[in-house]
RNA sequence: GGCGCGUUGGUCAAGGGGUUAAGACGCCUCCCUUUCACGGAGGAAUCACGGGUUCGAAUCCCGUACGUGCUACCA
């Protein structure tokens, strides 16, 4: 049986969002559960779009997210050059085959004279123009001109694109993994560019080529490729790789949350939640935060997105990404396009926040906490503390409120208490701190009893004074046990405290 | 317009001829907790519509509607 070789190809024409980190994930789990490669080719033929860095951007994406290639322009691998615009003279070797083999045929219109020519029909109320099998012999190219003439252009000079002639009548089919069997006539498929003017090959013909030669197996990509599917198989026909052709599956779309729609990376902008893996600076819409920096661990994002058009039928949501890889298949992968729900995101970045524990997210936490410039004692005391808060961190950024506290003083909420206060609080307070700076235990334990036991003595109910206590060592109503906290801040800070809110009442 | 793909609760979804049509998110109620969370127990759907096939259809077939994608020398 062939290895499975799949690959993840993405344009560097700017952010890595959603879809696209998900198509990548796919490969990646599809990949490593048949035990075969995972490809990252980078399709940069488009030199109009290019944008610098977003290749290696992409990289570091796919790094954070865990699911790193084993073959790619940067960690290299036996089918390179993993660049597209690197093999620029490979793609047209096969495109002059095609036109030995009479498959493909030079065509002189320019643009501009084909917009034209839309123009006008569009004016005589016609249909739109398809080059193809209705028009090409109305236009300028080697089926129209004689051999001499078409030597002549090219010698001279004169730009020049290579088209498919695609037969009409024929139906295509094929399987397509997600979706089964598909069928297609090529009366509907136009002749379709193949190498541009400016001598680099267009997406169909790069596709099928380079899959080809990095002998892909299975080819995933998104469902807007579907109308286009046609073109590709007719071109593993004509170059003669049909018994070798990859096996397809087209993904369905992420969808907006509201409305209907691809998601794009204004509707992050518009509703407020993140469409890319990590922040992107984009030339108009200035520095756009991804989930990264909005929070997400790793873990949780590809978690996430492996369950926005797949399960495993047994209704489990919680996955790591060994265990998705255990019983992750193709075949139960959604046909349709699923809306993103950013609330789903964020409940499943809670569940992972909660799933590990102190010394595991401690790499995570720490560098929220550090940008915030606190005072951070020791590890360890941060491990303990982030056991202390983190069921109710629903974001890594949420660290920051729930436990700033134990690194600084708070800035008190005294009207959370002030309305029903009274001497007699006072004088609790007054003895509580006169005990605890003489107290011989500093434990949770001894704490909470001789707490409760002087609110006992003074004829007070623990909660009249507990929550009180609460504000006055961590600012608000909020927060884990508050003895948990006093022993965390330590004696000094938490008479400190009392003392401080005591003198403001 | 043409062609393709899709359609189970607000959202993600299981289920593929006979089920009280799972589960999750979100929402609401209650319990736990003298904070906030966590946790626990509940509440809310005639499976887009219309025709078939069948003893029986969310499940199979056809049509319609709606949605969405493509229709570039962009991917």
């Amino acid at each position: 049986m062939r290895r499975v070789r799949v690959r993840f190809a993405p344009s560097p024409t700017g952010g890595l969002h959603l879809g696209g980190v998900r198509t990548a994930l796919y490969n990646y789990l599809f990949a490593h559960r048949k035990g075969g490669d995972f490809v990252l080719r980078i399709e940069d033929t488009d030199r109009t779009r290019f944008v610098e860095g977003a290749e290696q951007y992409i990289i570091d994406c796919l790094d954070w997210a865990g699911i790193p290639p084993d073959e790619s322009p940067v960690h290299g691998g036996e089918y390179g050059p993993y660049r597209q615009s690197e093999r620029k003279e490979i793609y047209r070797k096969y495109a002059e085959q095609l036109i030995e083999s009479g498959h493909a045929y030079y065509a002189f219109d320019t643009p501009e004279e084909i917009e034209a020519l839309r123009e006008k029909l569009r004016a005589e109320g016609k249909e739109n123009l398809q080059y193809g099998y209705d028009s090409r012999m109305l236009m300028k190219n080697s089926l129209t001109l004689s051999v001499k003439e078409t030597q002549k252009l090219i010698s001279e000079g004169a730009p020049y694109v290579i088209r498919v002639k695609v037969e009409p009548g024929i139906t295509i089919q094929f399987n397509d993994i997600v979706r089964g069997p598909i069928e297609m006539s090529t009366d509907t498929v136009d002749d379709k560019v193949l190498l541009k003017a400016d001598g680099m090959p267009t997406y169909h013909l790069a596709v099928v080529v380079d899959d080809h030669l990095m002998q892909i197996s299975h080819s995933f990509r998104g469902e807007e490729w579907l109308p286009s599917a046609p073109v590709h198989v007719l071109l593993y026909k004509y170059l003669g790789w049909e018994d070798v052709m990859p096996q397809w599956a087209h993904l369905p779309l992420i969808l907006k949350p509201d409305g209907n729609g691809k998601l794009s990376k204004r509707d992050g902008q518009r509703l407020g939640f993140p469409v890319f893996a990590m922040e992107w600076e984009d030339p108009n819409l200035g520095l756009i935060q991804g989930f990264k920096e909005l929070g997400f661990l790793p873990q949780a994002f590809i978690n996430m997105l492996a369950m926005l058009g797949w399960n495993d039928g047994s209704g489990k949501e919680l996955f790591s990404l060994d265990e998705l890889v255990e019983v992750f298949s193709m075949e139960r992968v959604q046909s349709h396009g699923a809306k993103f729900d950013y609330e789903k995101a964020k409940w499943f970045n809670h569940e992972w926040i909660k799933k590990m524990d102190g010394a595991e997210l401690l790499p995570y936490v720490l560098p929220v906490l550090e940008k915030e410039g606190l005072d951070l004692p020791d590890n360890n005391k941060i491990e303990t503390i982030i056991n202390l808060v983190k069921e109710r961190c629903v974001l890594l950024t949420d660290f920051v409120a729930q436990s700033s506290f134990f690194f600084k003083k708070p800035d008190v909420q005294l009207d959370l208490i002030s309305g029903k206060w009274d001497e007699k609080k006072t004088e609790f307070f007054k003895t509580l701190s006169g005990r605890w700076s003489s107290h011989d235990g500093w434990n949770h334990d001894e704490l909470e009893t001789s707490f409760k036991s002087l609110a006992g003595e003074m004829q007070l109910k623990p909660g009249e004074v507990l929550l009180p206590l609460r504000v006055m060592l961590v600012g608000g109503k909020f927060g884990p046990g508050v003895f948990d906290i006093a022993l965390q801040i330590g004696r000094e800070e938490t008479l400190s405290r009392i003392n401080e809110a005591l003198s403001c009442l």
